[in-house]
DNA sequence: CGATTTCTTGATAGGGATCAAGGTCTGTGG
DNA sequence: CCACAGACCTTGATCCCTATCAAGAAATCG
């Protein structure tokens, strides 16, 4: 479905979901999709970010799929998100992200590098442009929030359904994923580190999603079967992933 | 030890943690302190916010506390912020927050009102100020994603410690806690619902860690009393939450 | 001062972790 | 083309952390 893999076409993923906010004028549009311009690749199982480290940039994803993690002390990781086609990386990475949070690539990613002095030049250029992207980013807070809920207040079958069902939306919502399928490379460790789970709990969930033929994960790939069933199961609302448009804010 | 209730004095709480983020000019201080010149009051355990409604303002907490949560639809609660004084409420209100989440006043509140409209003037007339006010609320993820490990990651024990530290951060970063005690209406369903957990159970972790002469909770207080050790016991890296300042982002 | 609300504590149960051991698949090198 | 290693999946047995259920104290409030 997606262009070809040029830098111009993929850009669209960030400036769509930013468009969706939002209203781009043309000349934004074009800023933006200048800023996406200089990409590097990053291999399987490389950090973007790593815990600890500086960057002097921030990246915007163009292709591929990575997780945002945290590892503790004793080893215990929680993955915080999956990072997906127009996520942007590393935005607290010179203040707070860099001494505790890791980002990894999960498949080989195309990504975006703007260094912060090009970041800096938009404030004094296009500052307007620049407050929507921040207000963008403050708007994935409320991933964060379903994710809290998921983890705080619903069973293992629950989290389960509910993870499966946000990652359909958010990749559809960025043109990356079919009516009820999507392909990306969970394993069932991924899963349980996200949903704070063990792997063979985890196993036995997707098994009974399975049998109760509401969703199936392999080979890769994510085919829900039943998105009613699932939704009303998981208690999903996408309103928040979607229901961005039509806001007054900054509308103007 | 804050100054007297009036806006102008209590204003600092927003102002001062953006401006730990990024250096305010004199007349972005001044535009700030003029946005917050409208107040309300809100009383104990009304809404601010009522999921499902629509509001034309956004409002930031000048006195007194609350929570942002949301209800299942079986009953189960999930507080996915304790407000503060300098939080930020509504700002996804009208796009996406009014369908889903709540947020309460927990004691008295005072709250400054500001318009939609006037948000999309200061877009017009000073879109700096707005990107440095949107980049502050990005930066409010590192809180939720700690959260995230809290619930997905830690034991009920970890839990309860670490939260308690991180409300002793927040609370001093604006100037409302000693060094190690602070004035909170928490009780310990709030505790529970904010954690995952059960009243029972958060009880009895209580009870474990003031045996322990570790922190102890009473008469909407919260006393720290070895702070190292229940640092370390709790893993707790202080730094997502006052290392903002540094950043060369923006800082021009 | 009666009535909620909040806190405590105990007994019981269950969801999910942990431990353990195969099985399966994939890519690699001989 | 086969052998093998490593990653990943599957399943079973057992245990334990925490939820539930229940029922009183204690504190708070109108």
């Amino acid at each position: 479905m997606g262009g070809a893999p040029s830098a111009t076409a993929v850009t669209t993923a960030f400036a769509r979901r930013l468009a969706q906010l939002v209203p781009l004028s043309g000349e934004e549009a074009a800023v933006l999709g200048e800023l996406q311009s200089v990409t590097r690749s990053v291999q399987r199982h490389r950090d973007i970010i790593t815990e600890g480290r500086h960057y002097g940039s921030i990246f915007i994803v163009l292709e591929g799929n990575g997780i945002r993690y945290r590892i503790l002390h004793d080893g215990r990781r929680q993955i915080v998100n999956i990072v997906l086609p127009g996520d942007v990386v590393g935005v607290l990475g010179h203040v707070i992200e860099s001494s505790l949070y890791s980002t990894k690539a999960l498949t080989e990613m195309l990504v975006a590098t703007i260094p912060f002095p090009r970041v800096n030049a938009l404030y004094e250029t296009h500052p307007r442009l620049l407050a929507k992207i921040f207000w963008w980013l403050s708007c994935e807070t409320a991933i964060y929030a379903e994710h809290l809920v998921d983890l705080g207040r619903r069973t293992a079958l629950e989290r389960v359904a509910h993870f499966l069902l946000e990652l359909l939306a958010r990749l559809q919502s960025v043109g990356l994923a079919a009516d009820q399928s999507y392909k990306i490379p969970l394993t069932q460790e991924l899963i349980a580190d996200a949903l704070g789970l063990s792997i063979p709990h985890v196993n036995r969930v997707l098994r009974r999603l399975r049998e109760d033929q509401l969703v199936v994960v392999e080979d890769q790939r994510v085919t829900v079967k039943d998105l009613d069933g699932l939704s009303e199961f998981a208690d999903f609302e996408p309103s928040y992933l979607t229901r961005f448009a039509g806001g007054e804010l900054l509308a103007g």
